[in-house]
DNA sequence: TATGAATGAGGCTTCATTCAT
DNA sequence: AATGAATGAAGCCTCATTCAT
C-alpha cells in the first residue's frame, strides 16, 4: 500500500537473513507487534509478554529500546497517526473543481477509515485516556497541522466561486466526514449485533459512503447552488 | 434525569440509617460505582479493590452478587443501556408533522449523548471488546427493540404525505443521526486536542446539532422538497 | 439394598410432601449429600456451598446441625462405615464348613467393596488425613469390634477340625482379604490407566476374585491339606 | 537410595554458595517440596504459600516454571512415578530361577512400597481424582512400559520349565502384589487404628510379607508343584 | 426451626519490570 | 546489543463461617 505497510510487513514476517544487529528493523518490529496487540485489548488490556513473544526478539529489548509500556503506547500511536497520514497524502485533489474535490475527499476519507481499523481502534483506546499520550505526542502535533490543508484549499476555492457557503467552516466540514467515517468502524460491533449488519454488507456501506457525501456537499453548497444536486449521477 | 437516576444517587450516597439487610440497595450501589469506575478505566483497567473501596460495602459482596468481574462490567453495561433507552422514551413526537418530528429527534440524540458520557464512553469500551458482552445480554436486545420505532413512526408519516423518500430507511438516518452524536462524545479528547475546542464551545456544539438537523432533513426529504429547507427558521 | 440404603435414597430424593418440620429427615438428606460430596472431592476440596445446593435446605443448617465442616465430614465417615457394616451382618456362615465359610467370606469381602466405591473412597480420604477423624468417632470403633468376629468363628471352626494352620491368624486373613478387595476399587483409576482395564472387566473380575479366594484358603489351610484343593470345583 | 533421592536432598538442603542462576536447581528444589506438601494434604489441600515458604526461592517461580498448581502437581506426580521406576531398575532377576526370581520380585515390591510412602499417598490422591492427572503426563506412559517387564520375563521362564500356571498372566500376578504392597501403607492409619499395630511391627510386616510371597507363589505354580512348597526354607 | 445477607481471611494467579551474565 | 532468570506488588476470586430477622 505504501513504504510504511511494506515496511511493517517487512517487520512482522521477519527476514531470512539475521535480525542480530539490526535495531532499527528490531524496533519497527517490535512496533508493528504493539500495534496490534494494543489495538486489540487497549492499553491496560495489552500484555507485554504476549507482544514479547510475537515478536523476533526478547521482552528486555522493549525495555532496552521503549522505556516501559505507556511509552511503547505513545509510540504505538505516533507510527499509527504516522502511516495513516501519510496514506492520505497521495492523495491529489487540485485539479477538480470544488464540489468534485469534496465528493473526492469525503469518499476518500470514509475507505480510508474504513480500512485501517487498527488506527481507530487506537484512537479509540487514546479517547478512553482522554488523550494524555496523543498531547504527550510532539509528532503528531507535526503530523496533523497538514491534515485538514486540502480541505481548506476546497473550501477557499469553493467559495471564491460563490458556489460554497461562508457560514460552515472546514473544520466542521472536516468533523462531519469524519464522525461518519469514524463511527462506520468504531461502533461496528454494537451497532450490528443491536440492529443487525445490512448496513455492513457491501450495498449498505456504498449507501452510506453515498449519502454521507450527499449531506456534506449538501451542507457546504450554498441553499440555491444545491437543489437536485449531489444526487444521481454523482460517480462517473 | 429520570428515576434511575435518582435511584443511583441516592445508592451513591447512601441512606440516612442502615444499610445492612437492604440488598437492591447494596446492588444498585455497586453498579453505580461500577458504572463509573468501568466507564472511566475500562474493563481490565478499572480495579475491583478500587470499586469496593468507593462503595458503601465491601469486595466481597461485589463477588456475591454480581460473580466476577466480568459479569459485573455485563451488568453495568445493561444498566447504561436501560438508563439511556428509559431517558428517550419521554420524548414525544406523534403531535409533531414528520419533519419537525425527525428535527425534534436528531436535536435530542444529539443532546442526550452529550448528557451521558458514561454510557458513550461503556459503549466505546464495548466496541474494543467486539460486543462480545452485549451479545450475552438478553435484556440488550430487548431495550433496543424500541430504540429506532420512532424515527420508524416519522419515516411513516413521512412518507404518507409525500415528503420522505423511500430510498433511505429508517435504520440508515438513525445511523446517521447516531454517527454525529456519538461521535461528538467519543472523540472529543483527541479532535479538540488536534484541532481545537472551538467546536465544543457552545457555539460550536449549537452549529454542529444545527448543521446535523439540516443535512439529516435534507438527507430525508425528496429533492423537490428539499429546496431552501431546514435552513433558518429552522429553529424558534 | 438395605434399609441404610433405603433411607438415604429417600433422603435425597426427598418426597413430595413437605421437608419441612422433619429434623432427622434434614439431617439424613445433608448426610446423603455429603457423603456423596466427600467421596467425590475429598475432605479440602469439597464445598459446603455445593452440598448446601445439593441439599433440600439451606447451608445455615448444616452449621445448626453439625457444627462445622470437620465435623460434618467425621459423621458422614461414620455413617459411612454404619451402612457398609450393617450390609455384612447379613452374611450367615455358621452353617457352612469352614473352608466353604472362609472362601464364602473372601467372595463377600470382594463384591462388597466393589458395590461400595464411595465408602472406599472415604477411606481413602481418611488415610490420607493419618485417620484422625476415625480416632475420633466412638461409633466406629464399637462398629469395627465385630468386623472380624465371623473370620475368628471360621478360624476357630477350621482350627478344631485340624484344617486351618495355627500360625495364621484371623487378623492377617482379614488384612489379605481386604488388601486386594480395598485395592480393587481404591486403585482402579490408575492400574487401568496404565496397564489397561483387562482386569476390571467382568472376566478380568471374575478371575481376580477367584485367586484371591484360592490364595487365601491356600494360605489357611495346612501344607498337607492344601494339595489340589482350592482349584476346579470351587464353586458348586 | 539412587542419585534421583540425591539429587532432592540436594535441591532441598540447599547448597553452600549461591542459588542464583540455577533452573534446574530451583526447579528441583521446588518440586522436592512440593512432592512432600502434596503427598501430605493432597492438591486442594496443599498451599502454593506453604510450598514457597519451604523452598529457597518465592511463589512466583513457582508460577514461572510450572504455570500454576495444577500443572505443579502434574509433574510432582510424575516425578514422583520417576524415582520409584528408576528405583525399581537396579533389581537383577535374571540369573535366579522362576521361582526365586519371582519371590524376590514380590518381596522387593513390598518392601520398595514400604519405602516410598510419600509416592504411596500421590497415588492415593490421584486415584480420588479418577487419574486425570496421570492421563496427561505423557511421561508416566512411557516410565510404566518397563514395570511389567521382569514379571513377564519371570513368567516366561516359569512356564517353559513347566512350573508355572499358563492361566495366571503377568499382569494379573503384578496386580496382587501390587494390591498388598499398596495396601500396606495406604491403609495403615485406619486399619490400624480399628484393628491395631501388630500388623505393623518388624513381625508383622515380615510375616505380612513372607505370606504375600507365598500366596503369589502357590497361585503361581501349577497345583502339581505346588505342594509343601513356599513354606519353611524360602529364605536363606 | 429456618433463611438470605453478609464477611474476613486467605487462596491462586498475573503483571510490569529488573537483574546477572 | 542481547538474553533467560528472577521478583515485589497487586490483581481476582473463594472459602468456611456468622449475622439479622
Amino acid at each position: 500500500m505504501n513504504d510504511d505497510m511494506m515496511l511493517n510487513e517487512k517487520a512482522v514476517a521477519g527476514g531470512r537473513s539475521g535480525w542480530k544487529q539490526d535495531p532499527a528493523g528490531v524496533q519497527n518490529n517490535i512496533l508493528a507487534v504493539a500495534m496490534t496487540e494494543f489495538a486489540a485489548n487497549g492499553l491496560s488490556g495489552a500484555r507485554i509478554d504476549e507482544i514479547a513473544a510475537k515478536t523476533h526478539t526478547s521482552k528486555r529489548m522493549i525495555y532496552y529500546y521503549f522505556g516501559d509500556k505507556e511509552r511503547l503506547y505513545g509510540r504505538v500511536l505516533e507510527e499509527a497517526y504516522r502511516q495513516v497520514r501519510t496514506g492520505e497524502e497521495a492523495l491529489e485533489l487540485d485539479h477538480l473543481p470544488p464540489v468534485e474535490a469534496l465528493k473526492r475527499l469525503a469518499e476518500f476519507t470514509f475507505d480510508h477509515h474504513s480500512r485501517h481499523p487498527d488506527f481507530i481502534r487506537l484512537v479509540m483506546i487514546e479517547n478512553i485516556h482522554h488523550g494524555v499520550y496523543l498531547e504527550q505526542s510532539e509528532l503528531i502535533g507535526l503530523l496533523n497541522v497538514g491534515a485538514i490543508q486540502k480541505l481548506e484549499a476546497i473550501c477557499q476555492r469553493g467559495r471564491a466561486d460563490g458556489l460554497f457557503r461562508e457560514d460552515v467552516s472546514p473544520l466542521e466540514l472536516h468533523w462531519h466526514i469524519s464522525a461518519s467515517s469514524f463511527f462506520n468502524v468504531s461502533n461496528r460491533a454494537t451497532f450490528s449485533r443491536i440492529f443487525g449488519s445490512t448496513l455492513y454488507t457491501v450495498d449498505g456501506q456504498r449507501s452510506l459512503r453515498d449519502h454521507l457525501v450527499e449531506m456534506v456537499v449538501g451542507l457546504a453548497l450554498k441553499p440555491e447552488r444545491a437543489k437536485g444536486r449531489a444526487r444521481g449521477a454523482a460517480r462517473p
